[in-house]
Parts: structure tokens; C-alpha cells; sequence
DNA sequence: CCAGGGTATTGCCACGTTGAAATCAACGAT
DNA sequence: ATCGTTGATTTCAACGTGGCAATACCCTGG
């Protein structure tokens, strides 16, 4: 049995040309109802599947589109990838899948290299790389930013109001009675546009509530693995600031602070109220189960592939950068349960 | 800006034959000092990259892996996943990946849609449907089956000795004085191959302490969610089981018992141990921590690669298949700990 | 000054597909 | 009977690349 068998072949079985069998393929035309039965039961006698290569070379399009994240075992990534790949098929589109370990390297590489040839399109999450050297290392290829700050007009941008979210979050502790509400998940080393919004929110929340941000409650962290939560608490309450309220820039972050609470023998809410960022599902199967915003994940997933689907499939290339804000909402569980 | 420049317009740039410039990119023949730098030249004035669908279509590769895995959200395949993107990486390959949802038409539609044509190779974690249809459903595209029983030799198969593994971790409940050791995770419905080797070997070791197997301390799950975990550890709990260990056949049923467990005031380990499976980030830092078999990820990621590799550069069409067992631990935590 | 042998470079073609335009057949209207 | 029209099918060419074989070039030894 031949390997691949190609228009050609199916055109000679079915005694016509190749330029009809491919009309029946792709229905391009208009095709006697005889000739389509005889040359879909050629198709079907060889198992004929049309080569993408070769439809690509000549369409100029790939129907591959990336996805570059951070980390894929990053429960919060794993749950946007899922919807998004759910997504793509909806559009006929494939997904590759590219992990930047957090590395401007990665993140470079992936466009300057041969991603940029065979994607159409890319959706990623910047984490080392400012949002303008991304959009400029791209082009011509669409770009859709997932969280970052916007880059002024230079490409589409999906995210959450960061700063509202991280104001609310911050603002329930603070309706707790809480008052020493500390911050973990800053990233002041790394250019991370969320990680500053996110802090924005926790401080003008505190100011209104007539509290002074103090820079001994914010702990940052140098990525955002339960690990680098769990240690962050364990340096906060070795620095005796004593919070009894934890706002935590990621779900995993705030689970890694819940592990070093049990430790330290804290009871969470009573001594120490967390409350995360992200809604992804370990939060509501820990011990408590934690508060935490939850974005509407599938509609970032919708809206970002709407981005990529109309400046893919439109002429023009001069369409505004689309700035579109999802709806999140403040779940509260168990971790800031009212005492 | 040209959207994209081609062989031939650098060559006319560099004042070559096209030709010559395809050697200078793919070091093919031997090309002058003088003669290459000038070509490179015009390659980075023109920023220049090869059009892999010209590549692929005139190579009959696409240097494109599938990884089919039923949920991306899923802890234990995200890690996974990850891990062989890395791998995929490091020999130059890009892997595409497929949601299957546990369903078998999507199982089946991955292999003989377009899916097929696209990809040198496909990695599956195979859920609803047999390995038997898997591979016929895949030839001549080269596959390489994760945990799924052995397809009597018709496809590579990479995984740890689940049987082995699953005697493992209930001899060691056993061996902490526990005597009703409950299973949760069983799939019935499915032709799971993965679930009935653990469900064995769980068996097997209940029968070397000289207990019977019971049908009531075996648990049948839907899905392998938290949720399903939880769900399955109530029903145990309410048929009066009164369990003083659970085997779980993934972390995540584990950690989902775990949540039923503290709901219903039951002390972890002292009233039951839990034992989980996959060794996923979150049993680390869960509360209690998570008692777990622990595969050997990287060496999964590595030696499915290679199988696929072996496959796709060997022009023999018949080589044997290899069924690789790769190690496991079990890694003892606070959810197993001696009282 | 030329044959011989290597090195460097080139032209041509095919991979499988589809857009554009040409061809062919059939039919109704003039 | 002829022409125009519509519908069905075909021919031709090109997308960008790399295998193959041919060619142009240079140097050395006779």
C-alpha cells in the first residue's frame, strides 16, 4: 500500500483530472453529481487525504496557530490551554504549543526563529520580554497578548482588569476587618506588567481603606510555583510582620502560603485570611478551600482567537489594536471564610 | 517590507543561484568563504526564513509530532506534556497537541483526519478507545502508546509497570497495620487498560496479606477529577466501608478524597491513609501531604521520543516494538505517615 | 599549452496543491 | 442553423525548496 496517495493518483481512477478531484474536496465549484460519486469513491478506495504541506505552500497559510506560555504544568496555563486548543478546533485551527520557562531567550526565539514561519498567528503570555519588543520581533505576524499591560495600540490584548481585580480582592480582606493585609507575587526583577498591575490594585485598595502600602508586606517572588508561595509566607512571618491577611498574585502561590500556615500552625481563616488569583480547580479541593478571582478563562480563550481570526483572515493590515477586557469575579471559599 | 522573502530573492540580493543560497542555510555542499558571507548577509538584510511547507512538502516531513492526551488541565499529563515539549525541542521537532476529552471519536478523528497527514508522529495517552484500533486506525504513522496495556507488539509503548507499582503502594498501607484498604478509580465502562493493571496489582497484594479483594472497597470513577475522587470517597463512606487506608489510582482522585475526608471530620493519616498515583506538584504541598507512586517523567518524555525518532529516521518499515518500562518510587508523605 | 582532477556553482525538475483562464458540451433563443 | 450562455471540466502555471546532474572554474603536472 502506498504511503500517501495525491490528487493525481485519485484523479486516474476516477478518469478525470486532478483539478476536478480537488473541486470535490474542497466543493470550490460546481461538480456533476456523477463525476463527485465516482471521484469520492476513488477517495475513499485509495484513503486520499489531502497533503498540507502542499496546501500551504500554495494558500500562503499554515492553520497553525502558537500558543507560548510560561509553563504548561502551571495549573492556571494548563486550564487556558485546554479551552484555547478547544477553541482553535472550533476554527479549524491546530495549536502548538510552546513553553517559555520564563526566559526572555525563549521568548525571543520563538519569534525570531522558525515559529514565525509556519504559525500563522501567536497568542502569548509575555513573562521576561516587554510587550514592545514582542510586538516588534513578531511582525508581520498577529499577535495577541494574554495579561500584560497594554503596549500602546501595537498589538491585540486579552486580559482581566488587573488592577480592579487585585483592588476587590484586596478590599474583601479589608471588609473581613483584616488590617494587616500582606502582598506575595511581586516580580520587581522581571519587566511583568501584571504582576505591577496586580500591586497597583492591593495598594490603592489599602489607601482608601486609610491604610499606608508598607513595602515590608509585599514579598516578591522570582516565579509563581506553590514553592515560591510557601516560602514568601515563611519569609514574611520570619520578618514578624504578622499579617493576618494574605492577598496572593496566583492560586498557586496563595496553596503554597496555605502550606507554610498549617505549618507554622496558623488557622486559616482565623489567624491568617488568603485569598488567590486565578480560580484554577486544586483551589477548591484544598484544605480550606481558598478564595480566590476567578477571570472567565473561556472567554479570554474566545476573544483571543476572534483577535487572530480577524486580522489572519482579513486584507487589511492596519486594523486598531483591540484592548478587550473579560469579566472576572471574587469567589469566596473557605480561606476568608467570615470567623 | 515584503511579508516573507524566498530563496530566490536573496539569491538575487547575494547575486547567486538559488541554489547556493540553500546551501549556505542547510550546509549541504561546500560553499566559498567569500560566496557565504556574502549570501549570509543578504539573508539578514532580508531577514530571511525557510518556508517549512516548502520544506515539508518537498522532504515529505513536517518536523511536527501530535501528542493526543485526554485533558490538558489535567496536573499529571500537563507536567507530562511539558516535559515532552522540552524533549521535542531538543531535537528540533514542534509538538502539536490534541485534546481528546476522553472521547473515542475524538481519539479516532485524530487519526484519521487531516491529523494524519501533519504530523511525522503521534504520542497518544490513549482513554476511550483500544490500543487494537489506536494503531490500526494510525498506520503507517508512527505511534507511540503511554500507559495503555501492550497492543501484542503492533505499536511502541512507553510506560511504568502500573501492576508492580499499584502492589507497591497498598503493600505499603498494608504494612502500616491497615486492613481495610479501599481502591478508588476504577473504569469499568472504559476500556481502560491503565486502570484494570492497577486495579491487579492492588489486588494482588491485598491477597499475598491474606485478604480478600472486596467489590465494595473498589470504587468505580467517571473521570479522574478531584471531583470524581471526592465523589467516590463519599460513596465509600456511606456504603459503610469504614476504610482505614484508600488506594487512589491518580493524585487527583487521591486529593479529592482527601477534601471528603476533612469534610466528614476524618483525621488523615490517623483515621485513613491515602496513597495516590502521578506524583503531581499540588500532593506536595496539599495538606496533609500526598503519599504517592512517583513515575519517572522525564525518562517517560525522553524514551517516547526516542521511540518516535528511531521510527521516523529509519527507512525500515518493520522494526519490533518496544515496550519500555521506566522506574517508579513510591514517595512516602504526611497522608501515609506512621502514627 | 593542454589534459586531468578537484572544487564551486548552477539549471532543471518534482513535491501536491489551487488560482486563473481556457476549453468543451449542451441547450435555449433568435 | 447559428449564436450566446451557462455549466462542467481541463490545462497551465506557480508557491519555495532540495535532489540530481551538468557546467564553469581553477590549479597542478606533463
Amino acid at each position: 500500500m502506498r504511503v500517501s496517495s495525491s490528487l493525481k493518483d485519485v484523479a486516474a481512477r476516477a478518469g478525470v483530472s486532478a483539478r476536478t478531484v480537488s473541486n470535490v474536496v474542497n466543493g470550490s465549484a460546481r461538480v456533476a453529481p456523477e463525476t463527485r460519486r465516482r471521484v469520492q469513491e476513488a477517495i475513499d478506495e485509495l484513503g486520499y487525504r489531502p497533503n498540507l504541506a502542499a496546501r500551504s505552500l500554495r494558500a500562503g497559510r499554515t492553520g497553525i496557530i502558537g500558543l507560548a506560555i510560561p509553563e504548561l504544568h502551571s495549573p492556571y496555563f494548563a486550564e487556558l490551554a485546554g479551552l484555547l486548543v478547544d477553541e482553535a478546533r472550533r476554527r479549524s485551527w491546530t495549536v502548538v504549543i510552546d513553553q517559555t520557562r520564563g526566559g526572555a531567550e525563549a521568548e525571543r526565539r520563538l519569534l525570531t526563529g522558525d515559529g514565525g514561519r509556519v504559525m500563522d498567528g501567536l497568542i502569548i503570555s509575555p513573562w521576561a520580554l516587554p510587550a514592545e519588543d514582542i510586538t516588534a520581533a513578531a511582525r508581520p505576524l498577529p499577535v495577541v497578548l494574554l495579561g500584560e499591560r497594554s503596549p500602546h495600540g501595537l498589538a491585540d490584548r486579552v486580559a482581566v482588569d488587573n488592577v480592579a481585580a487585585a483592588d476587590e480582592a484586596t478590599a474583601h480582606l479589608l471588609s473581613l476587618g483584616r488590617r494587616r493585609v500582606a502582598a506575595i507575587g511581586l516580580q520587581p526583577h522581571l519587566r511583568n506588567g501584571t504582576a505591577e498591575l496586580r500591586a497597583e490594585g492591593y495598594r490603592a485598595a489599602l489607601r482608601r481603606a486609610g491604610i499606608a502600602p508598607r513595602p515590608a508586606w509585599e514579598r516578591p517572588v522570582t516565579a509563581l510555583h506553590r514553592s515560591d508561595g510557601a516560602r514568601a509566607m515563611a519569609e514574611l512571618l520570619d520578618a514578624g510582620a504578622e499579617p493576618d491577611a494574605v492577598f496572593a498574585f496566583s492560586d498557586e502561590l496563595a496553596l503554597g502560603a496555605l502550606h507554610t500556615a498549617h505549618e507554622r500552625g496558623l488557622r486559616v481563616p482565623q489567624d491568617v485570611a488568603v485569598v488567590g488569583f486565578d480560580d484554577i480547580e486544586d483551589g477548591r479541593f484544598s484544605h480550606p478551600t481558598l478564595t480566590t478571582v476567578s477571570p472567565d478563562k473561556g472567554q479570554i480563550a474566545a476573544r483571543a482567537l476572534q483577535c487572530l481570526a480577524d486580522r489572519i483572515y482579513s486584507p487589511r493590515h492596519d486594523l486598531p489594536a483591540a484592548d478587550l477586557t473579560v469579566p472576572h469575579r471574587l469567589v469566596v471559599r473557605g480561606s476568608s471564610a467570615t470567623v
